[in-house]
DNA sequence: ACAAAAGTGTTGCACGTACACCCATGT
DNA sequence: ACATGGGTGTACGTGCAACACTTTTGT
């Protein structure tokens, strides 16, 4: 392809902060890279853009290749283009987040070369990761906060049925404080996009609680005027 | 610069949305390009990253270039990556947008070759734009709204010294709806960063207002929690 | 005197927040 | 029976929305 462009010498990224949500605590998806630079570090996962791609379809493709998953909720939230983020030269990265279901999903397996292995890792002790990974990734929380405030993402990262206390759990885990048990269930509930099932939890050895889904058709009709931003 | 990485055959670029405030009307600073594609086309200001610049100095310069302006709020709010965004070849922009002040500004002169010239155009009837920029603008006018509830950005569109109508004029054509005077002025007299001047409004043929600044020792005071997101 | 915009309060409603006890179930 | 989390209501304060008239000033 002769573009007529000057040429730059750089190089192209996607960086995913892949969020999911197990045994009551917010988790990253981390992988152990197996390149220099910063082999055997942590980091999350990322790859370059093809040329022909676009970065949409790039940040998809490389969710898929590290977890096998499609159709996820992604959101770009940031690029990040200091001269030096990368030791061996020009990269600039676009980063994105997405929500998944980890359930079901417990063993995910890069299917690419440039990692060892990928990895659940609870978002209160993360250690240093490669790059300016660590900036990219407190970058993703706030903007994950701030969003869930507006936009009811949340239940992204629930299995299709959970019960409220499980929802209310994961906002306290996102927000990282605690949140009063009777407010939350009025507030949620007063938003009317949440379906009761005639189902309870099973298994548990305390009473049994109420399952709900999350209604997009309902969100949808509530909500039509209040478009993205 | 060897790099070892992969070249990445594309071009990157900065585009800026630029907002002023002017006559009670919301406008954006255009250029009328001068060369191909879209050659004397209208189109926002933007330019290529050079290798040895970070994207934000990048968007700080070609400011400047623009505008001859420094030191201004400028804020990184979307990448736009699509494959045939520009026609000649693949060119990923990252798009910022800057609020200024139009007064004492209003000849604004590029002093770069590659627009024939800028200027102000209301925000309300704007024509097609090169490239995807239109998709751009209205990308950006959606983030500015939102910031706008919960940042005091549109200071940095006024004068100095204001009037509570003015600052009431600006909401509304941000929003583009009208608001009653009496709650925006009581809302925003309790935040309590206005500081209110031993001064009025000259040159008036009617009652003359009072004059008021943004006091951002205040305001940082107040909001020293309301950590950026 | 008139035109034009400045300036000013109250009320009702919706929403967030604080707060404690009984209930159902499994072991 | 007991341990565990499920489930529920009220009262208060804050903030937002609706609403119209008098005051000041220049011409």
């Amino acid at each position: 392809m002769e573009t007529g462009l000057p040429k730059f010498d750089s190089a192209f990224s996607i960086d995913c902060v892949i969020f999911g949500f197990e045994a009551g605590e917010l988790k990253v998806l981390l992988i152990e890279r197996n390149e220099d630079p910063f082999k055997d570090w942590w980091a999350l996962p990322g790859n370059l853009v093809e040329n022909d791609e676009s970065i949409e379809t790039a940040a998809t493709r490389i969710l898929y290749e590290l977890t096998g998953l499609r159709d996820m909720h992604m959101e770009q939230f940031h690029t990040f283009g200091e001269i030096h983020r990368h030791p061996l030269g020009r990269v600039i990265t676009v980063a994105y987040y997405a929500l998944i279901r980890i359930i079901g999903q417990k063993e995910v397996k890069p299917v690419t070369q440039y990692a060892k292995k990928a990895f659940w890792h609870a978002i209160n002790d993360l250690p240093k990761l490669a790059f300016d990974h660590s900036l990219i990734f407190d970058t993703s929380i706030q903007k994950l906060r701030r969003r869930l405030s507006y936009q009811p993402i949340a239940f992204e990262l629930l299995p299709e049925k959970f019960t409220l206390t499980q929802l209310q759990l994961l906002y306290e885990a996102i927000l990282s404080k605690k949140l009063d048990k009777r407010n939350f269930r009025k507030k949620m509930l007063s938003y009317g996009f949440l379906k009761e099932l005639d189902e309870k939890q099973k298994g548990v050895s305390y009473r049994a609680a109420k399952l709900y889904k999350f209604d997009r058709r309902k969100y949808n009709k509530i909500f039509q005027n209040d478009l993205e931003g």
